[in-house]
DNA sequence: CTGAAAGCGCTTACAG
DNA sequence: CTGAAAGCGCTTACAG
């Protein structure tokens, strides 16, 4: 027996012959919209004779007739990246309830994959995309908005502020951890940041340097640094580059909990411990934190409720219902756990 | 503005326009397969003109005409689960090689949520499906089975033999765990157990007792037990039921990672040290396990080679190059950290 | 080798 | 309120 693919087996015309009516008024009759056009009568006859023979719309042929897909594209870094599993789902979900499917697409960080994405995307008809890896200056985005597609922007967000974007609130989170370490008594503080192309290290540097200023605590450049990328390599390479530059300084923290791992596999190698000598905080609380050796003490905010918030805004777009750029931020709290401490006594 | 829906904006019609020819002609010209009975000239000049115009195929209109949508379902519990983000990237990635799109639903382990999802999927016309949801006895399946659709089971499978699946080697991982144990010094070992409605239970619980019996350990009915869904909270249950059954236990072997760091907390709550006093080992060795406290010996299996075997599996029946039904089981290794040690001295 | 026609399964202006 | 027609953008037998 060859495949044959899981499609809808019964066709309007079907239903209205069984009904004795125009296949027409069989779509009339099944579409909410416009389903007050048809006689009561007629109405309770078609919706039988579709439920007896267990009628399913073929999207593939409404969505060429309307122009519209019902799909969303969805643009992320790399699914395999522990922050997204959560975002993605919160999309999904939301954009299921609205009967709208996502199509994922991967660039895996690399800015020249996108537009080879997008063409796929345009040729599935996607009515509109969710981007999670906007650059902060990003010509891509800003050809989109030109072309008039809705787009919302997930967690990163670039400089146009014509795009939707939902964010996690830097300033919170990052001035939570320095007063945390403040509190313990830390002064000689240090920061692991993430690439500055990207909203999320630009955000978090700037919400560092302000924390510190707030707490009245010295910021050092040499105790300030960048990872080339975000994994636990570069955090490791950073890390070892401030244990070097300042060996006595007693804090670090990073702009993502990848970066703060590496921090710990830098402590480590230094002959020092994580939290008696040095303490390190993370950012975005992934999931089995808890779990690490020390569990990690990290900025955490809600991934479930950034997507299923960028997908609602991308949904009310989509309805016609919201037309202005919102940027929402998500609130970020500390959570506390055992890799920081006090400072060791000097 | 509006919003307009990113897709293809130039036709067919269009660029045969441009090119001088007949519809027909371009559409044979842009398809490999019937590229060869377009003479050269003419399709030099589609070809040209089409690049020009940058058209690309409307895949929707292809669709509703060929009856293909190039799109595979898939169908898995939870993406959130650290289990299937490796599988699904290995999947993506397969299928986009061959130009099909995935359609991703989550059935949250809830088998009653299976028929509304393939119907979602049925309305979008997938061309075939791959299952990470196979329960032993899986009508459903079989149902799709009759219905001709093609369709790939991954992770787990179901009694049938008529479905081609993806799993992971049970026997040989299981055997090299005790075997591991075994070398130590235990013998009481426990074993924490997934559900056993679910082949991956099954299968593990079997090679449990086939490894206990080739090493010449005692198989006690006491220090071996399920849990009733795959979590770590289960796995703390079973942890506690466990060493209370059998506080002279010096080794818990378990099915899954989950389940595995449960058993850490029923330890620690025990006041009990792991790996000093009670060894544990998972099963799946999910990311970050390196990373635990402490890091967990577990049987691995590459998760993404998983995933891509079985969209590779998909595609080729999908080609109608395929027709039995292969049972791939992936190769197993015990990769040995620090949650396992000798039996504390009697 | 190329064109003209039909049709995939819908929806929606347009008549009546 | 319902029907008949057109058409979304393709592909593919069928002629020539």
């Amino acid at each position: 027996m060859p495949t044959s693919g899981l499609m809808p087996r019964v066709t309007l015309r079907e239903v209205a012959d069984h009904a004795g009516v125009h296949p027409a008024t069989v779509s009339r009759a099944l579409n909410p919209e416009t389903q007050a056009m048809v006689n009561s009568e007629t109405l309770a006859r078609v919706l039988a004779s579709a439920r007896e023979l267990k009628y399913q719309t073929n999207t593939i042929a409404r969505s060429l007739r309307t122009q519209r897909s019902l799909t969303v594209g969805v643009l992320i870094p790399d699914i395999m990246n522990p922050l997204f599993p959560s975002i993605v789902r919160g999309i999904e979900d939301t954009l299921d309830k609205a009967d709208y499917t996502s199509l994922i697409a991967y660039t895996d960080g690399r800015a020249d994959r996108v537009t080879a994405r997008l063409d796929r995307l345009r040729q599935r008809g996607v009515d509109g995309l969710i981007v999670a890896t906007a650059q902060l200056r990003d010509p891509t985005l800003e050809a989109l908005l030109e072309e008039g597609v809705a787009v919302v922007q997930v967690n990163r967000r670039s400089t146009s502020r014509l795009i939707p974007s939902v964010t996690a609130d830097a300033a919170g989170g990052m001035l939570a951890a320095i007063r945390h370490l403040a509190e313990l008594g830390h002064e000689r503080i240090a920061y692991a940041g993430a690439p500055l192309r990207v909203s999320t290290g630009r955000a978090r540097i700037d919400a560092f340097r302000r924390g510190m200023r707030a707490v009245g605590l010295e910021l050092a450049s040499e105790r300030i640094e960048q990872t080339e990328s975000v994994s636990v390599g570069e955090g490791a390479r950073v890390g070892r580059e401030l244990l070097e530059r300042d060996p006595q300084l007693t804090a670090i923290v990073t702009a993502n909990d990848l970066i703060a791992l590496g921090c710990y596999d830098a402590v480590r190698e230094a002959g020092r411990d994580c939290p008696a000598d040095v303490s390190v905080i993370g950012f975005n609380d992934m999931p089995f934190t808890d779990r690490f050796d020390p569990p990690l003490t990290s900025v955490h905010f809600d991934q479930y409720e950034m997507g299923a918030t960028a997908a609602a805004m991308l949904l009310r777009r989509l309805a016609g219902e919201e037309s202005g750029a919102p940027r929402v931020e998500l609130e970020t709290t500390l959570v506390v756990r055992a890799s920081t401490a006090p400072p060791p006594r000097a």
